[in-house]
This record gives C-alpha cells, structure tokens and sequence, in this order.
DNA sequence: CCATTAATATATA
DNA sequence: TATATATTAATGG
C-alpha cells in the first residue's frame, strides 16, 4: 500500500526514517544538551546527523550576520551534511537536549543496500523537505507578510484542527517567536496580528494550543488583506 | 524566558 | 504619499 506524501505546512515533522533506528550501532551516537552546536558554521562533517531523541535546528548564517532558521529536524528524521555547499555556512543547534547518531555517506550507503525500506523512507523525506520549501518560496513571493501568517494557521486548522464544542483546537506549541522565523515576519508584526485575531473573536492562542472560533472570518480576513 | 505596546524609521504600492 | 512592515526600546507576565 503507498503512502501519500503528506503536504507539510511547518518545516518540521518531515517524513520520518523510523527503520534507520535499527542501524545506530553502524553510525557514531552522541548526547547534546539544549543550545549546544552539533555542527558549526563552516564546518565539513560529510555526514548525516539523525536524531534519535530531542530536536535540532538547522540554520543558514550569511556573511553580514544575518540567519534564517530553515528547518527544525525532530526524532526520525535527519539533518544532511553529506553535501555541503559552497559559500553556505550551516549552523546545527541542539534545541532541546537530544540523543543524535552520525552517519558517514559509506555507513549510509551500506544501511541502503541492506535494508531497501531505508533508502525508500530517505527518499520520502528529501521529497517532503523539498515540497516545504517549494511551498515557501510560492508564499514568500506570493503573499505578503501578514497574508503569509492568516494562510499559515487557516492551513493549520484545515489539516491539523479538531472541532471541539463549535471552535476548531489546534493542538500545537509554537510560539510567536518560532511563527515570526517560519513565515520570515517579524515577531512584533505577528504579536499585532494575534492582538488583532483575539480582539475581533477570530482566534487565539496559547501555549500549547491555537483555538479558532470563527474559520469563515479568518478565510475572509486573507481576501481582505491581500493586494491585488 | 516570551509577549505586548509605543515611538519611530523604512519600504512598498 | 499613504499604508504596511520593521526596528528599537521599554515594560510586564
């Protein structure tokens, strides 16, 4: 039976490499704890870093200082340092304290020959990696920057929202700030935002939770902001 | 730490 | 030039 491959909204959660578990005795295991770098910036590691347990996230540093957070990689699935590029500096943090297992390109390849379902999950997780960024190149051109944060969590309750006593629950924890690196606008741009959503009863936020009371007023709200 | 608000500057249609 | 967004700084939960 195929398995679709799911349209990813946030930039975690790729597909997960869940047999690559059964190979970390071929790769190199390691403990990080939070806010330590597993790769630094410039570095040249030539593997790949699965995470077994917390979360990484993976980040493109420019000369001037400037950065942009890419991805987050969570249990399952991978940060690759296989094929550095050129003049592209990636900086690899530990967000949370986390168990990671490094692999060689050799190590990997072998893996692949042994166990094909592997290379097939590798495989489906580059695809869906490359689905998000495609999706974000379109918004980021698209949209503008508030428009880009209403689509976001319009598409987050259409996928993810249970209907709970007449309002939708979006149980997710993201907080303003990790919304502002996602969506590339910034974070006091999405604190007026939500101020604005709670103040005309569309929807809020807390912690660990989005509650949308009104989804048709959100679904207008995009038309209204957007420019033609 | 994370979120809010105000004042001001910059960018864009 | 009007509006949207960013920046900075100050403040509160």
């Amino acid at each position: 039976m195929e398995k679709t491959n799911s349209y990813y909204i946030l930039p975690n959660n790729f597909y997960p490499v869940k047999k690559l578990q059964n190979y970390i005795h071929m790769g190199v295991v390691r403990n990080y704890s939070k806010g330590q770098s597993v790769v630094l910036p410039g570095e040249l590691i030539y593997k790949i870093v699965y995470v077994l347990s917390g979360r990484l996230s993976i980040n493109f540093l420019n000369e001037d200082g400037r950065q942009k957070l890419m991805y987050y990689a969570d249990p399952n699935t991978y940060a690759d340092r296989l094929f550095p590029f050129d003049e592209c500096y990636v900086h690899v943090i530990a967000e949370e304290n986390s168990t990671i297992c490094f692999f060689s390109k050799e190590e990997l390849f072998e893996i692949f020959q042994q166990d094909k379902e592997v290379l097939s999950d590798f495989i489906t997780n580059y695809s869906s990696k490359c689905g998000y960024f495609m999706r974000e190149s379109k918004e980021m051109i698209l949209y503008n920057p508030s428009v880009r944060v209403l689509r976001l969590l319009y598409e987050l309750c259409l996928t993810q929202g249970k209907s709970v006593d007449d309002v939708y629950q979006i149980d997710i924890k993201l907080s303003q700030k990790a919304i502002s690196e996602i969506t590339g606008v910034h974070f006091v741009t999405i604190s007026r935002i939500f101020g604005f959503l709670k103040k005309e009863n569309i929807l809020y936020k807390t912690t660990s939770k989005i509650t949308v009371i009104d989804l048709e007023r959100l679904k207008e709200l995009v038309n209204e902001w957007m420019e033609f």
